[in-house]
DNA sequence: TTGTAGGCGTTATCAT
DNA sequence: ATGATAACGCCTACAA
């Protein structure tokens, strides 16, 4: 066991190890990296002289010298949306195939934090960034990656396609929420979720509006009610809101833009008395855990949340160590699990 | 804009700057460390040289000089339990004030990916480890103090004081469920969740024995149902098999050791057609947003989740930065939120 | 006001 | 098999 360092003591070096165990610095050095060159015998004297004095390791030394970290970093839109932990799940289980530490950044959607983890990651030499901006179009982003850091955009795509980008495909997402209750019958829906000001939001009422307008329904039965986040809370104000209607001009089915939002308006409708999916049917996205534990089951839009983590670090890998890297636009396709919220018990 | 950096060039260092600017390092290192020394036009000149060629400051250079970081670490126990994100944003706010970063991390509940990040954070010289452990007991954790890096333990206490631990009386907060339940009449009760190796779950159930003892009742009226976890899904596995038997024999009342196993017990009842509370009552713990966003809104038992979060890390920069720091246990005092899956609708 | 130089801890090269 | 040493990028005395 490490005896406790003095008070004030800074963690030896391995200069003081070569020094306690009467070899030099280089000796100690190989001990560490290339083992095979040393002697059995002085091998496991620099050994017990590092247990002895509690050696640890000087990682910004290293990696002054090497020029590079062995750290990924994920910038998190929200992270108490169990959609974007389970994506740093997939980019985790990709960095840990390759021995490389993730640093897991939330900016909360603001910007203002986003940018300031994002300078600071860059200052650390991380080898890459993977981020789920606040804006994808961000000019800031481009510059990161020319001045020498890759970057991956998770979840959003880039008009022009100067970054490489991992996303499902959004629009596909709605369009497959809508006809599944186009099919269902229903006649008059809402679209809740918000601000439009995100993307995810804009490109799944959009397949939602597609899918409309190809069935022939009127666009005035097809209402979008507005939130200004996309949390649990928001959607109860929202589906509270929406639900006090008469029967008569009350949505029969509500398409939200994720998950949080599904629960707060399937909260709303079963506080206001509303069978679900009888009086009215909830579809969600994103298919986090929570939506399959609901009280009712919800419906949702599932995405590879894990797989798109896994690719998005890989992809970054590949930017950061392949010179012949070439920049990819990987898309997915979500599909629709059906659950009691529409389907009812079968 | 900065220019793109031929394929290959590396990020430029203040050398190339002073090069580029006609000045020696030192005036850049000013610059950026102490402007006022600097003459506004030179200042100038070597602030477009910077912009111009892409510099990025070397944290591993600026930390290995410094000898130590601006970085504070959280190892969570689980990141996909809103808990622990809401723990980690108040660590995180606190870190904010004191401009520092935190790096966040994810055990899993497993002790080798615990270890592993915990040697790649001593290896980054962190200010300061924050951790909800696998076993609070572990040997290890002394050690990494003892090496230099202090360690505060979070949500949980250790025996022997020997770190700084901030947590919440989970005994107590076991308590506070049952004399609820107790009060509202109900004489036959569960308790749901496990392992028993957590010491949260414990303390929990310990707790909620008391209170019964306290109240006179049978021991074996408050019956144990074990989970693997605590997940939702577990809850929902447990509570269908708790209250599929008859209502002679199943418990009114469900107290479990967390909000996810709680919701698990909710869906279960709700799918098995009981009316919670009337034929079920159901408690949770921690009090995650989710659990006032259920379907049928929770009664949990609420810790300061933030608070537990800013708190553990002042206690760690204390010790980080003050010789006359004092390992400390704090411990905060849980309260009942009363919500509809007790109360039913009033 | 600006320049020079030493050193932080590590690794790799080159000697011995 | 082991030792000496330069270099990574930055910061800060100290010198000019």
């Amino acid at each position: 066991m490490a005896r406790r360092p003095a008070a004030g003591t800074r963690i030896p070096s391995i200069k003081d190890v070569a020094a306690a165990a009467q070899v030099s610095v280089g000796t100690v050095s190989n001990v560490l990296n290339r083992p095979e060159l040393v002697s059995p015998a002085t091998r496991d004297r620099v050994e017990r002289t590092m247990a002895d004095l509690g050696f640890v390791r000087n990682e910004s030394a290293r990696q002054l010298r090497a020029g590079t970290s062995r750290t990924l970093a994920y910038v998190m839109l929200d992270a108490s949306n169990p959609f974007f932990t389970d994506v740093a799940r997939g980019i985790e289980e990709a960095a840990d195939e390759l021995d490389l530490s993730l640093f897991l950044c939330n900016s909360n959607s603001r910007a203002s934090r986003e940018s300031s983890h994002l300078a600071r990651l860059q200052q650390q030499r991380v080898q890459g960034i993977l981020i789920t901006p606040v804006d994808a179009e961000s000019e800031g982003l481009a510059e990161i990656a020319r001045r020498g850091t890759p970057v991956v955009v998770v979840d959003r795509t880039r008009r022009d396609a100067d970054l490489c980008s991992v996303s499902v495909d959004d629009r596909r997402g709605g369009r497959l929420a809508v006809e599944h209750l186009i099919e269902l019958g229903h006649r008059r829906i809402a679209f809740v979720g918000g601000p439009l000001s995100i993307g995810q939001v804009r490109d799944r009422i959009d397949g939602a509006r597609a899918a409309w307008r190809a069935a022939n329904r009127p666009a005035d039965a097809l209402v979008h009610v507005p939130t200004d986040a996309l949390t649990v809370a928001d959607g109860t104000a929202a589906g509270a809101r929406l639900l006090a209607q008469s029967s008569r001009r009350r949505p029969t089915a509500v398409f939200c833009a994720n998950d949080l939002v599904a629960l707060g308006v399937l909260r709303a409708a079963l506080q206001a008395g509303l069978r679900v999916p009888d009086d009215v049917a909830i579809v969600g996205y994103d298919d986090i855990d929570f939506a399959a534990a609901a009280a009712i089951p919800l419906t949702s839009v599932r995405q590879p949340r894990v797989e798109l983590g896994r690719t998005a670090a890989r992809l970054v890998i590949d930017e950061a160590t392949n010179v012949a890297h070439e920049h990819q636009q990987v898309v997915f396709e979500p599909d629709l699990v059906t659950r009691a919220s529409t389907l009812g018990v079968r």
